[in-house]
RNA sequence: GGUCGCGUAGCUCAGCUGGAUAGAGCAUCUGCCUUCUAAGCAGACGGUCACAGGUUCGAAUCCUGUCGCGAUCACCA
């Protein structure tokens, strides 16, 4: 139980004694600074419950706080707030009942049912741009920070490996490729693949700019262009099981999956299983079939089959064609399916998938809940806003893409520039140098990408590297490892401080408030699905622990009891750093 | 035009279920290296929380409307 649960039953029993009213809630807050005392209780809400002067009110109950709960060291009563003073021997106690708990703020009970978490999702007609790097860091950390607080979790990733654009770099490699390989050109396969995919682009721009100047119209030209009817024959083909298009289909993406393995690594995200959109692109239609049975859907004259949802304030929303083939929708419904078919504990699904498809998840959910299926009713679009540049969007095809893989060697060099300019690893051997510079500079990344509230769009400038200072993953990481420092330099074996400690600095109380967050911090981001949540908090943390390590010094020979406390403290904070981070997604260096 | 999201300091962002004088970082300025390691700490400057109404003891937060930005409204994925 912890002190805000005693509190509100205590002020509960206090209002039921004082003034014979049962409350049906207590609200709380963190006393703020200017006001003495730990934790305040609103008066204002019980005015509707027991009349009288707000501060009258709150004195009484304050009395009887003090008198009657041991953790209550004193009171002040401002206006309607209540500010209670919690006596150290209270934070003293939690502390040393969290201090060797390995997990803290981790749920270790397992839920019964499991979670499908996907991300990346990736086309493989071109690499990885820093719109994955979203995309992923979201979906990973979310997926991470679902199995702290207690669910089984399996990663996924629905690879979109078919279709025409897939055609589109097959037909230019075909056309232009001379037989490169990824081993001829020491070219990474996606980087490869992706540069005939432009190419492809480039071509079909001339054909249509050629088309026109003969006097052809715009749209007509766009559709006739003799490089787009080839790749159209071309998936024709694939359709048709053709053995030399699926050989090259297959040669291709083997090249891609190759080079997204490399950044996926690099990146340190994984998965437990992988999807295919070859394998799944029929899936749907005998759900479909079925949902017109149940008059979940129905077909129009010309045989498409669609669902009104104009009941629910949405459209009407095709999910059949006319000749009978699957949608993207179909596709998405029959996947769905699928994986539970595959994972029978799955009890909910979350979907990392950009904004520009709100409302197509909205439909998805929609017509599952119609189905009928039980899992229906937790499943989660994960939407995250653009990443844009200053120039406007990022287009593959058009070249203007930070790619992932430049990304993450940018900041590496960045954080070995920064570094060399501080001389913080000098003594340092070249092979932990270049290292710590990964590490750097992907919490570099990873946090300025992750602190940010999910819902909105980022602006990134390129021109503008990203920061060391400040609210950064580099800034906790340099307090991460400064706190390992003071733990190979303390020397724990002379007395166990924090179990004779009888009265704590105001600093030290405020870090172990903080310390008591974590657990509720990590349960609400599972529930919200943010990330950004518990970056704030480490950061917050962090900054706490810093402002009270250097501004209470404690010497050595002065008080030992003091200084294994504050060692002991520090250690608890670095485990809390370390989780945190873990959820994120990030390394923590042991030095710096 | 309909629907959804966003709008907080010069810039980048926090701000949980409504609570006290709206918080950080960057940038500008002032102090602090004999403590673990200054990627740091302490402080100054900086705000009509887009705007207008409403709900109430109390609104950046909830509701309505207006404006601005973005997304979406395909028998594309």
């Amino acid at each position: 139980m912890n002190i805000q649960e005693v509190l509100t039953s205590k002020v509960k029993e206090a209002v039921q004694n004082l003034f014979g009213v049962a409350l049906p809630s207590v609200e709380f807050q963190p006393t703020r600074k200017d006001f003495e005392g730990d934790i305040t209780a609103v008066v204002f809400p019980m005015l509707r419950y027991v009349k009288g002067n707000p501060e009258h009110i709150g004195n009484q109950i304050g009395s009887f706080l003090e008198k009657e709960v041991k953790e209550v060291s004193g009171f002040n009563v401002v206006k309607g707030f209540l500010n209670i003073s919690i006596s150290d021997a209270f934070y003293i106690h939690f502390f040393n009942k969290i201090r060797e708990q390995e997990d803290y703020g981790f749920v270790s009970k397992l839920d019964k049912d499991a979670v499908m978490v996907e991300y990346s999702s990736p086309n493989t007609n071109k690499p990885l741009h820093l719109g994955h790097i979203r995309n992923n860091l979201l979906g990973y950390s979310v997926a991470e920070i679902l199995k702290a607080s207690g669910k089984k979790v399996y990663k996924t990733q629905i690879v979109n490996d078919r279709g025409i654009h897939i055609c589109k770099s097959m037909v230019a490699w075909r056309k232009w490729g001379n037989g490169e390989t990824p081993e001829s050109t020491g070219l990474k396969g996606d980087k490869l693949v992706g540069n005939y995919y432009v190419a492809f682009d480039k071509a079909y721009k001339e054909e249509i700019t050629d088309l026109v100047a003969k006097g052809v119209a715009q749209k007509t030209a766009e559709k006739e262009a003799p490089i787009l009817l080839e790749a159209q024959e071309m998936l024709r083909k694939w359709e048709a099981d053709d053995e030399a298009v699926v050989a090259l289909w297959k040669k291709m993406n083997t090249w891609v999956y190759d080079g997204f393995n490399i950044t996926y690594t690099n990146l340190g995200v994984d998965f437990d299983q992988l999807y295919y959109e070859s394998d799944t692109y029929l899936l749907g239609k005998d759900v479909v079939a079925d949902g017109l049975k149940k008059g979940v859907f129905h077909k129009k004259d010309d045989g498409s089959v669609w669902i009104d949802l104009t009941d629910e304030g949405l459209d009407e929303k095709i999910v059949l064609r006319a000749d009978g083939t699957a949608v993207y929708m179909t596709q998405d419904i029959g996947t769905a399916i699928q994986r539970v078919k595959d994972y029978p504990d799955i009890g909910g699904m979350v979907y990392t998938v950009g904004n520009e498809q709100d409302y197509h998840f909205k439909v998805l959910f929609l017509i599952l809940k119609k189905l009928g299926f039980s899992w229906s009713k937790s499943l989660h679009h994960l939407s995250y806003g653009m990443v844009d540049l200053p120039s406007g969007k990022m287009k593959s095809r058009e070249g203007t893409v930070v790619d992932a893989d430049d990304l993450m060697l940018d900041m590496s060099a960045e954080a070995r520039r920064i570094c060399e300019e501080l001389g913080k690893l000098e003594g340092f051997s070249d092979e932990d140098k270049k290292e710590l510079h990964r590490i750097v500079g992907l919490a570099a990344l990873k946090y300025y990408i992750l602190k940010v509230d999910p819902k909105k769009r980022i602006l990134f400038d390129p021109e503008e590297s990203v920061d060391f200072q400040g609210n950064t993953g580099p800034f906790i990481q340099y307090t991460y490892a400064r706190i390992q420092s003071i733990l190979r330099k303390a020397d724990f074996d002379y007395t166990d401080g924090a179990k004779h400690m009888t009265s704590i600095h105001p600093k030290e109380k405020e870090l172990l408030k903080q310390l008591q967050l974590f657990p509720e911090t990590v349960q609400l981001a599972a529930e919200q699905y943010s990330p950004a949540l518990i970056a704030n908090y480490t950061y917050d943390l962090v900054k706490q622990y810093n402002s009270y390590y250097q501004s209470v010094p404690i010497l050595p020979e002065v008080d030992l009891e003091k200084k294994a406390f504050r060692v002991q403290l520090s250690k608890k904070v670095g485990d809390v750093i370390r989780s945190a981070f873990k959820l994120l997604g990030i390394e923590v260096p042991q030095r710096m």
